[in-house]
DNA sequence: GCGTTCCTGCGAATGGATTATCAGAATGGG
DNA sequence: CCCATTCTGATAATCCATTCGCAGGAACGC
């Protein structure tokens, strides 16, 4: 009851799970699954448990240093916050999920009379590098 | 055992669940979730199940009438097949989603070195004119 | 109408994702 | 180094969407 968790702190004491689960996504810098974080963060933390990632996750994200994506048919995924407006790739092969800098214009999509937009989501699908260079070893997720 | 299934049968028997099923997509011109087909279709067809609902949506799907269609944070959604390509609106006050005509070139965004892009879905996200009209009174789901 | 076969509604069952529980392990201020 | 407090891992529990199982109801060729 002395401590109380504040905004930044990532809760209130540093272990090896919360490290090894932040690291992952400086690592990998793309949105990633919990089911990525918990395979990725193993790797520095043995034994590390689902529960584990979720818990983490969700104190990120508390904190603003996580931010909740959601790209069609690949269910939530999580990536650093706080970067500018971008886009998503989506691999068809390894199932990956790339960050794209930029942006088209979709103001330059004519809306419904009365309609009004206020943000936009764009999901581009198709393969990334690497599976297009061995169209087989479909990449397992690596860092 | 006499009688087959075939493309655009919609099952083998003519019913009146069915049938009000297929209308209500026929009416409401926008993707449907299973809930707002099993409330609009009850208006016509009392009574009707969610399981009736989630069977006429898979032969549909299956006969390629209907289409699956996600748009993120509002899970899945049906809407009928065939239909130019696209895009969608997802109005944040009432939660329905419309389709827009046209398509901006998503071309114009840059991809990594080495990336294929094959398709690209795109997702407005505002308030439709009915919200926009009157603020208050959330729309429910109408044909 | 008749009867066969399919369809429907209900409620139980399932599957996947996320959260809660709890005993034991780890952290970190003193 | 001590110890209160927080964390963690394993597992059970929960939630939600979808499907299953079944008994009764409806459709339609004859």
């Amino acid at each position: 009851m002395s401590h109380k968790s504040e905004i930044g702190t990532y809760g209130i004491r540093d272990t090896r799970q919360k490290r090894a689960i932040r690291q992952v996504f400086e690592r990998c810098e793309r949105p990633l699954t919990t089911e990525e974080v918990l395979v990725e963060a193993q790797r520095e933390s043995t034994g590390l448990g689902i529960a584990t990632v979720y818990r983490a996750v969700k104190t990120l994200v508390d904190e603003g240093w996580l931010a909740h994506v959601e790209v069609p048919g690949r269910g939530t995924l999580y990536e650093v916050a706080g970067k500018e407006h971008h886009h998503h790739f989506d691999c068809s092969a390894c199932g990956r999920v790339f960050e794209l800098e930029g942006c088209v214009q979709p103001a330059a999509l004519p809306l419904p009379r009365g309609f009004r937009a206020a943000s936009h989501e764009l999901t581009i699908v198709g393969t990334c590098a690497e599976c297009n260079r061995k169209p087989d070893a479909r990449a397992r997720v690596r860092g």
